[in-house]
DNA sequence: AATAAAAAGGATAAAACTATCCGAAATAAA
DNA sequence: TTTATTTCGGATAGTTTTATCCTTTTTATT
């Protein structure tokens, strides 16, 4: 469903909240630690997080990422998705056509139509606090 | 969504579908003018279906591919997802962890599963018929 | 039996994605 | 100002996916 670069980029994301929640920066290192993920690769994806205000990059000595607390509650799952894997989950057609749309849409257009625009809903309504909050709860994990 | 191969394979059963019905075999070639796709690539995802036995592969002179009739209701969506890029999309987690379950949710676990309960159900539940009768009936389309 | 048509399948190439490495730039602290 | 730390960014590999080419096998027709 997404790329493996989005899902370290989401794990990393949540990761980030809880520590930053905590008033923690945390490096590339650690991060791929908890995520389980390979570091340098990692390292690559969090550019590309920080470049799109996902996540905020310090760097020099004492430097890190991290994520500001009244950030963390706006911040939603379609943001970092999109950043990442860009729009075309929900965009674009099941089919790969480029002109598909309701005036000449493909065999599958109708099909997933609901399917996708459930997909737009849960990504938009769906808010990194959550996310982050679930793990510290621990009702939900993010390794192994 | 699907991968590219996917696509192909959705788009040429369901021309195959069409000029089976017609009581016509067809060619790789044929298919791949008629769905837009390279084919040689589109030869390979045909011993594919045909391996799967989503399509029947006519060797020799006269030969091609066809669906005998009475399968074209029977066929369902998911027969030809699965054939080519198994059940990775409606199985495995959102996060891509080994093991996420209701146990041991990843945070994306809840939000994620009724997506894919009903991408599953949709995949499921349409035939290959509904989608060649909407081509034939011109209100969808293969192409462009 | 010979020929031609057509799919099968192996080998290879190109592109995209995943992953690694290393020097450059930035920054805090000594 | 020097040093240590840490992200940035370019270069490079490895792997998977997408795509092409060519030979072999199968089969109908002559």
């Amino acid at each position: 469903m997404f790329s493996k670069a989005c899902e370290y980029g989401i794990k990393a994301t949540i990761f980030i909240a809880i520590k930053s929640h905590e008033g923690l920066r945390v490096s590339p290192k650690e991060i791929a630690k908890e995520i389980d993920s390979p570091e340098a690769f990692t390292a690559k994806i969090l550019q590309a997080l920080a470049r799109n205000n996902i996540v905020e990059s310090i760097k020099g000595a004492h430097g890190g990422f991290e994520i500001a607390k009244h950030r963390i509650p706006i911040i939603k799952l379609a943001d970092i998705v999109n950043a990442i894997d860009g729009d075309s989950i929900y965009k674009g057609c099941g089919l790969g056509l480029k002109s598909c749309d309701e005036n000449h849409p493909c065999p599958v257009h109708d099909k997933f139509k609901e399917i996708r625009d459930n997909l737009k809903m849960m990504l938009e309504e769906t808010t990194l606090e959550e996310l982050a909050f679930n793990i510290k709860s621990g009702s939900s994990f993010l390794k192994v």
